[in-house]
DNA sequence: TAATAATCTTAGCGTAATCTAACAATACGA
DNA sequence: TCGTATTGTTAGATTACGCTAAGATTATTA
């Protein structure tokens, strides 16, 4: 999306990122576990990671993010969390399965759509109780909290951010 | 998803339903610049397509689908405008990047998620009048509209159709 | 600490999908 | 109908990414 990694090397940049995030390291074989390949797979990208500067590794060594590998893996992580809720909380899917779509989601939308989606999103969790006319009530949403220029930056607090809140240009109703 | 078809020649299974629909005819141009391939890479995928029994196709031939192919493609297709739709209607997102997005879903929605989603769709095209807290009022359209087990028969008319209802099993809000 | 287990890497292979370049078939206009 | 333009095909190269098998390194434990 706004980097050049295929697919693939964003789900492992991901994986690295969360790993660590959750366990305070990584290994290969964790990796390998979460996105079931085998552990030669793994290996082989996180070279491909490494010649593109988002992670430090050397072979039997100890591997982190550098400072791109940690904002990208940021931005797709949490983009995965933003569908995930939305597939839990709002339609009410499984775990698993909104898990599985939502990594498959991070790399497949247009950013224009993701901008919007997270305008719902955020729409729809903090609108809890909607008294009127659902449609009319996004579109008078959306004209007030344009989150659009912005989102790639800093996805991070989308689901209940007071503060990101900015109202240039159109918003795709009028 | 439902086939083995991979993603790649899914698209292009699709490009020969729709542009058949449109035009009452393909060619292998007119695949190629929807796809935005070369007419080589297009010449691989119907003979894909071919021995896998999806579509009549010779070298310099007329392009056509079979029964397995029309009903595949037909799914697929459908599938795509449920999301075009969601992103024009609901999101305000232009058509290109809808449909550019929309492309990319038809593949990869969990089964579990794709019934999710049409729910979902069907909900808030059939309730534009939302009077009533928003999250309660889609649980209990949940309740009494799941469309789960099949929607991958026949999901022609999901956003308007007042027939294929049924209540059976769980809902995933319980 | 030496043997064994676990983990990781390398090398080589297979598949899918794209491309370019050269060639073949078809369509069309003079 | 001949010649050119358009369209379509084939062959071969490339890239991405997965795998297996074999070997290297590191960790464990007897």
């Amino acid at each position: 999306m706004s980097t050049d990694l295929t697919e693939a090397l964003e789900d492992y940049l991901e994986a690295v990122y969360d790993i660590i995030d959750v366990k305070g390291g990584v290994r290969v074989k964790d990796i390998a576990e979460r996105l079931h390949v085998k552990n030669s797979s793994v290996t082989v990208a996180l070279r491909n990671l490494r010649d593109t500067g988002f992670i430090n590794y050397e072979p039997y060594g100890v591997i982190s993010l550098t400072e791109s590998g940690f904002d990208e893996a940021r931005r797709l992580s949490e983009t995965h969390q933003v569908f995930r809720r939305f597939f839990v909380r709002i339609l009410g899917v499984g775990k698993e399965a909104a898990d599985e779509t939502a990594c498959r989601l991070e790399h497949t939308m247009a950013p224009e759509v993701m901008a919007r989606f997270l305008q719902f999103m955020k729409f729809i969790t903090t609108n809890r109780a909607i008294d009127e006319q659902w449609g009319e009530a996004f579109k008078q949403f959306c004209r007030t909290n344009d989150v659009s220029p912005g989102y790639l930056a800093s996805p991070v607090n989308y689901m209940n951010d007071k503060t990101r809140v900015s109202q240039e240009s159109g918003n795709g109703f009028d």
